[in-house]
Order: C-alpha cells, then structure tokens, then sequence
DNA sequence: AAATGTTGCGTAAACGATTGCACCATGACC
DNA sequence: GGTCATGGTGCAATCGTTTACGCAACATTT
C-alpha cells in the first residue's frame, strides 16, 4: 500500500522541487526562509510525516535504538527500561527491546538483528562480563553499556558505584552492632556479581566484622533461598546477611520465616538494587537503591554524543547509590 | 556507510540477476531448485543478510510488532511483555516497545508512529475503556487489544476471564467462612477495572455475603494504601476484603499491618493478577493467577494469522485463571 | 567591467530490496 | 508443423527519501 502523502505532494503544494522541500523540512543545505515557511505550510496542511523507512534507506540513520537486557521480567530491568523509554522518547527516539534471557548466543543474534536494523545506537546490559565484549563491538551501531560492563568492551558504561553501595551496607551494619556477616551473592559471570562480591570481601577486611564463606549463585530468589538453607545448616546464625541484590534477599527472608528465623530480630537482612517492592515486604528491606533516573539519563546522555559523532575516548560514569534503612537491619523506629 | 554485501553482490557471485536471486533466497515466484542451491549456497558464503529496511520500503512489511502498554515498570506488564517477547521472536519478529504511561495523548500519539514505522501488527493494551479504540483503528497495522480492552475497537482482544477469577475469589472466602466483604477495585476507565467491579457485584449477589460500598481508585499500591485507611476509619473490619490487583492487595496488606491489623489473623485479603511477588511477601497473597503465557500465545497467534491476511470476524479469547491459595485467606496448612 | 563568490533551487543518482512484465526455451497438443 | 501453455530468467520500475552536483541570478571585489 503506496503511502497517501509523500514529500513529493509536499513538494508538488509548495511549488517547489524534492531536494528543495526535502531540505526545508529538515533544514539542511540552503534554502530561503520565505520557501521553508512555504514548504512547512503546506507540509502541515497536507498531515505529511516522513517515511521513516525510506529516510532509514537513505540516510543510513533509523531514529531507533536497541536495548537488549538480560530479562525484562526481573522488575530492576523493568524499572531500567521504564526509565531509557522515557528519556529516549523525548530524544525523538523508538525503543527496540529484545531480551537475550542471558545467553550469549541469544545475545549476539539479538545484536546482529539490530546492527542488520540500523539501529542508531544500542543500550546493552552485558549477559556476560567477559564474553560479550565481541558482539557489542559487531553490531555498527555505537553501544552503552548500562548496569553491567564487559570486560572486552571499549564502549561507553553506566552503572552504580558498587564498592560504594556495599561500605553503605557495612557501615550501616556496624552501627547496628554487627559482628558476624555472610554474605550472599552472584557468581562471577556478571560484572556486577564479581564487583559486589570483592567490593565486600575487601571492605569487611578493614572492618571489625567476621565474616564467614561468601555463597555465590545467580540474582534470583531461588538463590537466595537456597542460601538460606545454607546458612541454617550451619548452625549459628549470623548477626547480618548482605545479599548482593533485593530479589536474593527476598528470597533469603522467605526462607528464613518459613523455617521461624525472624528479620530482623534473629538476624539483620540487606539487600541491593532498590526495587519497588522492598518496601511493601514485611519486614521493609533496608537495601542500596539505585537511582534509576540518572543512570538512564547518563546512558542516553552517553549515546546521544556518539550518535552525534563524538569519537572521544571510552566514558564511564559511576552513579552513587543511597542506602535507605527499613526493618530488615532492626526496629523501624529505634535508630539504636 | 553502504552495506558491504548486498543482494547485488550475491547475485553477481551465483552468476544470476538480481531478480532471480531476490526470487530464490525469498521462494518465491519459479526458479529452478538448481539455481535456488547456487543462489543459498553464493549468500551463505559471502555472509549475505537481507537489509530490513530495504525490504521494508519495497515490500511494505517491516516484520516489527509494536506493543503498547500502560506501564513497563508494573511488574505484571513486564512479565506479560517478556512472555510476547519470547514467542514473538520465534516467530521472526522484532518488539518495538512503547510506554504510553495511561494517558491518551500519549497513546494515540505512540500508534501513529507504529504506523508510520510500518509495523506489520500492533499488540495494545488499551489506557480507556471508551477513547482509545480510534486511535487502535488508526494506525493501519492489525491490532490485538491484550489484557484490556476498547469498547470501540473491532480489534481481536485477549484476556482473561475476570467473571471466573471472581468467582473462584468469592467461593474461596465463602469457604473461608467470610460474611462481611469489602472490596477494593480500580475505576471505570479501564475495561479491567470495570469488568472486575461489575463481576464483583453481580457475584456477591447471590452469595451470601454482605458487602460494604466498593471502594475504587487505580491499579496500584497507592490505591490499596488509600482503601486500608478508608476501610479503619469505618470502626469495624470486614471478614475479607478483595482486591482487584495483587498491587492493590500489596499496599492494603502493607498499610493494614502498619495499623497493626494482621493479615489472615484479623482480615483476610485477596489479590488478583499473580505477579511473582504474590508468593515472597508475608503473608503470602491468595490470588486469581493470570496464565501469562497462554494470554501471550493466543495474542501473537491472532496478530500472525491477520498478518497472514486472515480477515475474518473480530476473535475474543477469554483465557481462565486459577486460584493460587497462600496464607493472606487462612493459615498456611490448616485448610478449614 | 570582468572575475569571483554567494545564494537558492532543480536534476538526478543513490540507498537495497521486491515484483510486474517481457522474453526465450521446451514440450504437449491437435 | 504451428500454436500454446508453462517453466525459468532478466530488465527495469518502484518504494520515499537524502544529497552530490550543476546552474542561474545576483552581489561583491579589483
């Protein structure tokens, strides 16, 4: 089905050629002002919207950008997407979501698809810290990585400032009187499961804690279920758990009741990532909350740059979390 | 930056013209099985990998599904777009996401660059019940409402069966032994906020219950927040109250301990939707469990057959929910 | 006053595919 | 043996833009 109304009936009202109200409207070249306000009338009367697709042809440039994420039902992905689709919208750009549900091979398909698609930039959150370097750099398109980094890469990264997130944790926990902590985290796959983890093991040792064998599993409420199997077998509890993200510590917390371990009165619970639910869980979890807004305005901020033509060395800015205190570290009240 | 190998390059390498490459790697049109092996085996080789966009133009069919959805960032919608997600790339399609964040404008505004973009389908989830089925019809690509739908539309719709999920609601408190009801439910503006209201007060009818003035606002937890303070203030508890999200449900729950009403103890609360949050939160939510998946295969499996050109009258799937028990309607074990 | 530069606009060639039409064989049929 | 359907292929138009290039008209310089 041919299109009802091309730039060439917009020409055709105008009086004027293609090339001429081509670059009227877009306002390249030369033209006078009296024709573009020409062009724009009758571009206006007509209901005239560029072909996207035959700009897309042409120009080489899709007005589109691809964001691949490692599972858009995890609700800290969720939130991330609600927040670039926003932003990215008032750029005049369209979000083309694909989910690489953490596979690699997935993940190079869904990146290849975009570069085939002329995206205009990709918003990659890494499925893996060190083997998703290659297709990154495959796609064309310049590429932000957001929340997590490849190692390989040499693209632009967004993230939370991770060591920051876990001294908030500590500290917070030693005020609470603290001594003994396990901690329960992701494996080293992720570039944030690897952060987390040494950001703790290295922070605690200057730290009058004692802190027992970190488990390690996936960010998910079965690990953190798991983990609570784990820490019960061993038979004295902890004082705290850090756990590495808010679905590990819900899953933790579950757990722990349904085996009549309370939060926080048997043991102190954290968690990290800030989701919308820590604080609807009974008890409230006290967690690092990620400010979502500005790591998606740094992303895009990133991108944009490049899509204009900025060819400066690699950018990687650290977003600092807050630490925001609930019941899971002790009374709602009571700040010791 | 041109492509580097087109369907120029793999023609001129089988040794046949455009046309006849175009005609073997689409199979379409009659060429001979020979020259169809030349032709696969020249673009297999040379890496070859048709342009979208160029086919887009052409052809008119960009094999992008557009989805619109009132909010990502709600956990039931994201779980209902990583399910489409999934199917609709194995059916070779590409998700192009739009937020319309429940407003009008906004929507209509979202659909008509879907049109533009020459989406070969659009999957909606409708902002109102009354005013959106213009917008759905405008767009030109074929439409399926999920979830929600528009009075106006003439569109295929998926959903689930809201009378059913009431009723297994009703008739488990009912077993529960409830005599006093309250309900708390979203607006008319929605058909899902609607369509569960009415069920509600049709279904309460013949049971015997006594139900107090419905209270309604919005899908969310600030709703349920509000309606627990609402339904304090009124002096004396219900046996039960329903609500028609498991968000609602949440806030209810959350606002309703911070009272130090306790959920099953002084009140039991049902949900409705199912989010994977329903069974991490104490207690755990009783609540109309939506098969996500199945709502997501009758929806892409409607869009691919009118896609395909089916033109036949408006299909409406009704898809049945179940009921997931926890302890938010009685002690976890003790059934009655 | 000739040479030069600037401004405003049009012509036409891309971008990379799909597809209607024409064409040439080949075999079947009367 | 001529006509005709049919299978296989190529030519060229087309989708709707953007943009390199050319050209006329006018302004500016020496």
């Amino acid at each position: 089905m041919p299109r009802d109304v091309t730039l060439h009936a917009v020409a055709a009202a105008a009086g004027v050629s293609l090339a001429t109200a081509s670059r009227a409207l877009a306002g390249t070249g030369r033209v006078s002002p009296a024709t573009i306000e020409t062009v724009r009338r009758a571009a206006a009367d007509l209901g005239y919207r560029v072909d996207p697709i035959a700009r897309a042809l042409r120009a080489g440039s899709s007005r589109i950008v691809g964001m691949i994420v490692p599972v858009i039902g995890n609700p800290f992905f969720a939130q991330l997407v609600d927040a670039v689709e926003q932003r990215l919208h008032e750029e005049g750009f369209e979000l083309l979501l694909a989910d690489s549900h953490g596979e690699l091979a997935e993940e190079a398909r869904r990146l290849a698809v975009f570069g085939d698609r002329r995206v205009d930039g990709i918003l990659a959150v890494p499925a893996d810290r060190r083997r998703s370097g290659v297709a990154l750099a495959g796609a064309g398109a310049p590429v932000v990585q957001v929340d997590r980094t490849s190692e390989g890469s040499t693209a632009d990264s967004v993230g939370v400032d991770n060591e920051m997130g876990m001294r908030l944790v500590l500290e917070h926990l030693r005020e609470r009187g603290a001594r003994s902590i396990a901690y329960v985290g992701a494996d080293d796959v992720t570039s944030n499961g690897l952060a987390r983890s040494t950001a703790f093991g290295s922070l605690v040792e200057g730290m009058p804690f004692e802190a027992s064998a970190p488990i390690r599993g996936e960010f998910s409420v079965a690990t953190g279920m798991a983990a609570a199997d784990d820490i019960l077998a061993r038979g004295t509890l902890p004082d705290a758990v850090v756990a590495a993200s808010d679905l590990i510590a819900f899953g933790l917390v579950a757990r722990l009741r349904a085996h009549g371990v309370v939060v926080p009165r048997d043991v102190l619970v954290t968690g990290f990532d800030g989701i919308p639910f820590a604080d609807l869980v009974s008890p409230g979890l006290t967690t690092v909350a990620q400010p979502l807004d500005a790591i998606a305005a740094d992303a895009i901020g990133f991108l944009m740059a490049r899509i204009r033509g900025d060819t400066s060395a690699a950018r990687r800015s650290l977003v600092a979390p807050t630490l925001v205190v609930r019941e899971s570290t002790g009374p709602a009240e009571a700040s010791r």
